[in-house]
DNA sequence: GCGACAG
DNA sequence: ATCTTGTCGC
């Protein structure tokens, strides 16, 4: 693994990132969220998307791809390591979602390629990043009411929102994936929000991939 | 040199 | 990320 190489890529790849909306629809009809976890002590890399109906927020597909991991974890280089997994799920999908939620970084990202825009780029979505850590830049301090937000900074640059979506929950750090901008970001996010710390479509890939509760109640409740 | 460091 | 029960607080 040579680190050097990959941070090189990664100053590449982020000239390719659209920070602007380009998304061909005016209100998207499916949005998808993406997490990725580890089993077999980081040997298998287990990929979940779940897709849910805008604007009722319904779950209507899920797909799971666990498949070898291929690098170690590394701060600033998480993308080479999750996106073959989220390959693998992404093509198991029936139905492709018109935007999707990534945990994790976008461009508020030391060489602005966190995996959100790394993923989007790779298979050409709008992607926003949805991260529950700050990985680098600064914002001022956020009150403690629920809906409170602070521009994450890095020198003069915007890259992220900080933005607390709970009351007594850390904040999650929302940033453009690719193709749609910071304010865009934002606002999909908060219109996906249910009264959880995570928007729906991440809280479901983490429920998916987690076999939660509500999943499972989900999976009794649709039968096929 | 020291601290920070997504998942 | 993952290993894991109860527990404190709204």
């Amino acid at each position: 693994m040579d680190t050097q190489a990959l941070k090189a890529e990664q100053k590449r790849r982020a000239q390719e990132i659209v920070h602007v909306d380009s998304l061909p629809f005016a209100e998207p009809r499916f949005i998808g969220g993406a997490d990725v976890g580890f089993e077999q002590e980081g040997a298998v890399t287990r990929a979940a998307i779940a897709i849910l109906h805008y604007p009722s927020l319904q779950l209507v597909e899920f797909q799971i791809a666990r498949i070898p991991t291929v690098m170690p974890y590394v701060p600033g280089l998480l993308s080479f390591r999750e996106c073959p997994g989220l390959l693998a799920a992404w093509e198991k999908l029936v139905q492709k979602p018109d935007l999707l939620f990534v945990d994790g970084h976008g461009i508020s990202h030391p060489r602005r390629l966190g995996v959100a825009s790394h993923f989007g780029l790779l298979v050409d979505v709008p992607t926003i990043g949805v991260a529950k850590k700050r990985l680098c830049g600064q914002s001022a301090p956020l009150s403690e009411a629920p809906g409170s937000q602070s521009a994450l900074m890095d020198h003069d640059e915007q890259i992220g929102w900080v933005w607390r979506s709970k009351a007594r929950c850390n904040p999650l750090f929302i940033s453009t994936g690719h193709r749609v901008s910071l304010n865009s970001a934002l606002m999909w996010v908060k219109r996906c929000q249910q009264g959880y710390r995570l928007p729906e479509p991440t809280r479901w890939a983490d429920a998916v991939a987690s076999q939660r509760p509500a999943f499972q109640r989900w999976l009794r409740e649709n039968p096929q």
